[in-house]
DNA sequence: GTGAAAGCGCTAACAC
DNA sequence: GTGTTAGCGCTTTCAC
């Protein structure tokens, strides 16, 4: 038994023969060891457990892709897990039901929202590594964000450039922690710029299309000098510009538009939208990356600081904002 | 021991008092159940594989999402594991993988591509139920679809009632089943309905909007008499609109637009575009519970008949293709 | 109702 | 180099 496990293994010393003896009745028995069996004995199961939130929505897809083929590459399986509400009740359980399953480590890819984390209670006490994705730093958590707010104010300062005067902002749900970074972000930007930013000057969507149409209505009405746009994501954005045209509101002279995210899609739009653009799937890939770090420090009994990483995005721009 | 695990699983007897005694001590000692080791002896796992295909696109996510959900609601988690290329070699190894983790049974998510389903070879002799989607139907194989061929003649059959005389089609890549049933039902609808097909109506996307931008320009220049044009998807027909707008050509009234899967943004393109809406949602449930049949009766020993389960999706009618 | 024995398929540790 | 022993944490079976 030994040293079938030996050969199946590779590494420890076989003789030549005897490997070849066994190689031939693995074949001929169809023999296929069995990763469960071993991750009992082994205590390790090169299996992640993944959380994610919101899998129908892009964005969310497009980092657990990136999760997929980073993991891919290291060997690891994932095991998935879906939280749709922020029932903090829930937590408990579905964590549980990963360890259950003997993960090695856990990607938390379930957005902030609210300020009390009433989660990171019961996720505080962990027995496995674990790294949080989209979430504000904190002490002795491994953490993998996107730098929404560098990015809001690349936006707004992009707006700024091309002679904005003034210059609106839809945003996302402000229970979101990445939500309420862009908008401060635009704010930031403007109120260093020396303007004077108002109330009538945002308004809030729910990141759907159908809210960007809300939204924008809104502004219309209520700010009507508004000459540019910062849209937190790109498909609220799609729905400025389907308004715009509507209303025979010309883009970008009239009214610059500058989205959040690149989506493919943004490239296609009329007129083709600047935007800022992520890339989810590298972001799933660095938190592959850190969480394995994490598991085989833990294996080795090393120390492992917690790590926070800020993904940094780029200015795409198109001709939704391109006025010279 | 035997007691623990009778009080855990709930079922058999024990009496009040020592039920009472083992969960003071559980409680007490924080013991948690490995469900591992549980389907290591048990030989379940409760746990289903899940193969996907382009989960960086909203498809694909979508489907994936239904199987969570209802995956969850049956009790059962996922491993997951991507597919990026058609490589027939990887197929055996992906399945490897899954059954050496003693899933339950496997979801096969990956489009089908080409006639050659070479890969059909290494997952006939299978060890474990497995449920395919979106793929045509075969003797002894479930089957989970969308009637993609349906969809395509309610969509063409709508251009036909708005009274357009030149309807155009903009196919998916034409390796694709679906992409080729789609382009079969415009055909087959225009045909029926006594109007000759030429080959000059039709260009070829890989689903992309960049794509469709490329083939809808393809289109004005060899068929500029075209009245409608059906678009094998939403991300395309985005295109479509676009290079419309940039030409001044009016829809719905010189030109009427009708695109297919139903993506929640299709509701704010400018104008609203008509679609099949298909739920993958609802694709990815069906699939789960035909999984879930055939894993009962497979440990009941009953015998199972293969299933072929067909979804229809359903007109969507907006704007971009209202006439009257 | 409860407990003891054997086994699921593997590997770590040690002897030979 | 190879084989033996014990054990990973549970369930199945059977005795009490």
């Amino acid at each position: 038994m030994q040293t079938v496990s030996r050969v199946m293994n590779k590494g420890s010393y076989v003789s030549g023969e005897t490997r070849q003896r066994v190689e031939e009745v693995v074949e001929q028995l169809g023999y296929r060891p069995s990763t469960l069996a071993r991750s009992l004995s082994q205590r390790r199961s090169y299996t992640l457990g993944v959380v994610t939130f919101g899998l129908k929505y892009i964005g969310p897809s497009r980092t657990l892709n990136g999760i997929a083929d980073r993991a891919d590459e290291l060997g690891y399986m994932l095991l998935t897990k879906k939280m749709d509400n922020f029932d903090a009740d829930r937590v408990e359980e579905v964590i549980e039901s990963l360890l259950a399953r003997h993960v090695d480590g856990i990607i938390w890819d379930v957005p902030q929202v609210d300020e009390n984390q009433t989660w990171s209670q019961g996720i505080k006490s962990l027995l496995v590594p674990i790294v949080f994705m989209s979430m504000e730093q904190r002490p002795g958590y491994s953490v993998v964000s996107m730098d929404s707010y560098l990015g809001a104010q690349m936006a707004t300062q992009h707006l700024l450039d091309q002679g904005c005067k003034n210059i609106g902002h839809i945003t996302g749900p402000l229970d979101w922690w990445e939500a309420r970074l862009r908008k401060q972000g635009w704010w930031d930007t403007l109120t260093n710029a020396g303007m004077q930013v108002l109330d009538k000057q945002w308004e809030s969507g729910n990141w759907s299309s159908a809210s960007g149409a809300v939204a924008v209505e809104k502004l219309f009405a209520h700010y009507p000098e508004m000459d540019g746009v910062f849209v937190a994501n790109d498909q609220m954005a799609l729905s400025v510009l389907s308004e715009a045209c509507r209303r025979g509101i010309k883009v970008p002279d009239q009214l610059a538009v500058v989205g959040f995210d690149g989506i493919a899609e943004s490239a296609n739009f009329y007129p083709p939208l600047t935007t800022i653009s992520q890339d989810p799937q590298l972001l799933g890939g660095r938190a592959v990356e850190n969480l394995v770090e994490m598991i085989h420090a833990r294996q080795e009994n090393k120390p492992y600081v917690a790590q926070f990483s800020l993904i940094q995005p780029t200015l795409e721009i198109r001709e939704s904002s391109k006025r010279f």
